[in-house]
DNA sequence: TTATCATATGAGATTTGATATCAATTGAAT
DNA sequence: ATTCAATTGATATCAAATCTCATATGATAA
């Protein structure tokens, strides 16, 4: 913990960027969370129970330069608000989430399974990958008993 | 185009819902730009033309319906507003998306290259699949010779 | 035709997530 | 201590989407 502290604060000072008490305030809550994906209301309402003076405007500021720095990363589920998660360390694409319909649980894939698919999509469409996103949307394991009507469930939802 | 109309004419009957002028003339808005991903906003506009009385709240609400009947697909680029497409007629997933980061243009894999992958989710992470998304962030051939450093381009995009 | 009644609509208010503004504060380097 | 740029907090603002509610529509029954 605290040295991946440490270790973002030296990412902040390369960009010369410093690590003020707000900031620091925000990458802890991220990293004592860091299995959520929480959105920046999530983070302010969790930054204020320590660092109550903090501004929202701040709390966001604070995302959006990590997010810059890739340090964290920006992603949306559909639900209308922006979710951060960390990177995974020295991992060229994120992982992949599997989300449920019926309960809004993500789960996460960690492996990359995309590199055949990756070099197609390259040679076929003549188009070079930088990142991907893979979001499979369904019923979970913790679910599966109770759903009996998948079908319903599709609909509205954006993906 | 007519018969189209006509079909989802019926989708709606099916349902106990009209197919009121208003939402007539939306699904024709769809139709006529079936290749691009228009958002609510860019809808609105295109309707109004011809059908000037027409309200926002009015669009929202078609596609919205139109959404939960699964004739359209909500979609999300991460660009802070949901588009819209028809449903690929008979898939069962909706196809892939190769999004430029340099000019923000979408293009579309047809084929659905995921059925391994999703063979193995739906084994290792007794996880049942009902849809998926995919998308390719990077460069697009029209890009590929005016961007010199693509890693510039990484950052704080939400994917 | 006229009355009835559920559905659908339009205008505008409201909500919500996110960003911009700006004066005040901080803190590092003189 | 002084200076000066970076940072902050409060709040205004913005845009997307939703909600409210009075009105309109249209099918059906008398």
């Amino acid at each position: 913990m605290e040295e991946r502290v440490k270790q973002i604060k030296q990412q902040l000072s390369a960009h010369n960027y410093k690590l003020t008490p707000q900031r620091e305030a925000t990458v802890r809550v991220l990293l004592e969370n860091e299995e959520d994906h929480l959105s920046a209301e999530d983070v302010y309402l969790l930054v204020k129970e320590k660092a109550p003076e903090i501004g929202l405007a701040t709390v966001y500021r604070t995302l959006e330069l990590l997010s810059d720095l890739t340090i964290i990363h920006k992603l949306n589920f559909g639900d209308g608000v922006t979710r951060y998660e960390f990177r995974a360390e020295g991992a060229e694409h994120h992982h992949h989430h599997l989300i449920c319909l019926n309960c809004g649980a993500v789960d996460e894939i960690i492996d990359d399974w995309l590199g055949p698919i990756e070099k197609r999509v390259e040679k076929e469409f003549d188009f070079q990958i930088i990142d991907h996103r893979l979001t499979f949307h369904g019923i979970c394991h913790r679910c599966k008993d109770q759903v009996k009507d998948p079908g319903k469930l599709v609909g509205s939802k954006v993906t």
